[in-house]
DNA sequence: CTTTGTGAAGCGATTCACAGCA
DNA sequence: TGCTGTGAATCGCTTCACAAAG
């Protein structure tokens, strides 16, 4: 299954989910790509990599295809989550206080700060960076949260890779290198801005050569490239 | 110029920053490349998109590329940003002030809670919601950035645009419905999540057809299926 | 001899279009 | 008839491999 459709599949499941609450039962191809923002066939596609829940005619019953995809992303179980780095942008993860979604409680919170280190955060109290191998390995944390300024990202990432913690959220912009055996996502704030960034300028070229150039008529109207 | 590679070209822009600083002047493909994460061959392929600005059997020249993917970029100008929803998320990304990357100055803050308004944080004051046409229009607002709560994004999302924001970096786990001419990019906490539950889920599973069926053993080394 | 730049091949994801089924 | 499920076609990104250049 391709890695994007994973992607897809976790919206479509939130989509199905705010669904169910507002009572609806069924839903079809059509309807649920317009709620997530994609076409019908990429949608069917989709669903057809974890199996064939729909009925021909009529559609997808919607807690059936939630209970699916919630096996498929494996949210059948919990998954501990562990934030290192607890600065502003730890504080706002700690403070959501078990994931978005559900399924995935915050259990261990770490920072070098040692004024820190006791105070808790979102209820879970902070512990010295020094103890990340024992508490991680203690309270079975499966994804640690680097939240750390980039010069620490590394070696935050390097502690949590010994204490067997296989998956990493980075938010530190800084390229992590990691075994073959560990999964990173990145979340980067400056690459994001900047690919938006990259948008506006392309804009204002394409709009600058418009009105100029390719439409062979100069600004007043008058042809140029008949 | 395929969005990927643009999202890549920021990389190689924020390691051939950390180069210069070091005093580092010059770097081959393989250098780079390594550091970035990626293979050579594909770091060649995406600085080719941006013309030909290597000398062969040397490298290239550090300062060159950073001017080049900056001009590339959009960043030779500033990037006015206004961000939406001053709760935990919202402070976090005003204190950072002025984005990560420099180019990206924060130049408004809006919220629907009076009790914030007036207030400033990260230096700057913040607006009621009611007021983001008006003040984005005057700060010329090229970005917004929202920070809601997901019931609020898309009314918050429609307001943007019709203050001609064209470009838009989304926090809230909603799909946001846009114009064409609107570009949308999205970060997902619990997508992000989900995906990592996802490989920690087909880990499991791999685990346990490795040990009692794919190799052919049991669990005690027994041969079932020679 | 080293390293870039790039056409061409390869590969994976998306889209099409229709067979299959209710 | 209507909508799903999916092979086949298409598209676009990645990788290869080598000619070109210093």
């Amino acid at each position: 299954m391709p890695e994007a459709a994973v992607a897809r599949l976790a919206v479509y499941l939130r989509v199905l989910s705010g669904m169910a609450e507002s009572g609806v039962t069924a839903v079809s191809s059509e309807e649920l790509s317009q709620a997530a923002g994609v076409n019908a066939a990429k949608l069917r596609k989709d669903l057809s990599y974890i199996g064939s829940y729909g009925t021909r005619g009529v559609g997808y019953d919607v807690e059936v295809l939630v209970s699916h995809i919630e096996r498929i992303l494996g949210l059948t179980r919990n998954h501990s989550v562990a934030v290192v780095g607890i600065g502003n942008l730890g504080h706002a993860l700690a403070n959501y206080g078990g994931f978005p979604g559900r399924g995935f409680p915050v259990t261990a919170l770490f920072d070098v700060d040692a004024d820190l280190v006791g105070i808790p955060v979102g209820g879970i109290p902070v512990n010295h960076i020094d103890e990340i191998t024992a508490v991680c390995l203690e309270r079975e944390v499966s994804i640690g949260v680097i939240a750390t300024p980039p010069p620490a990202a590394q070696s935050v990432c390097d502690r949590l890779v010994s204490a067997g913690v296989q998956c990493i959220l980075n938010f530190a912009p800084v390229v992590l290198q990691v075994p073959d055996n560990v999964e990173v996502r990145k979340v980067d704030l400056a690459v994001e801005m900047q690919i938006l960034s990259f948008h506006v300028a392309r804009r204002a070229d394409e709009a600058a050569s418009v009105s100029v150039g390719n439409n062979g008529l100069g600004v007043d109207g008058m042809v140029i490239r008949p």
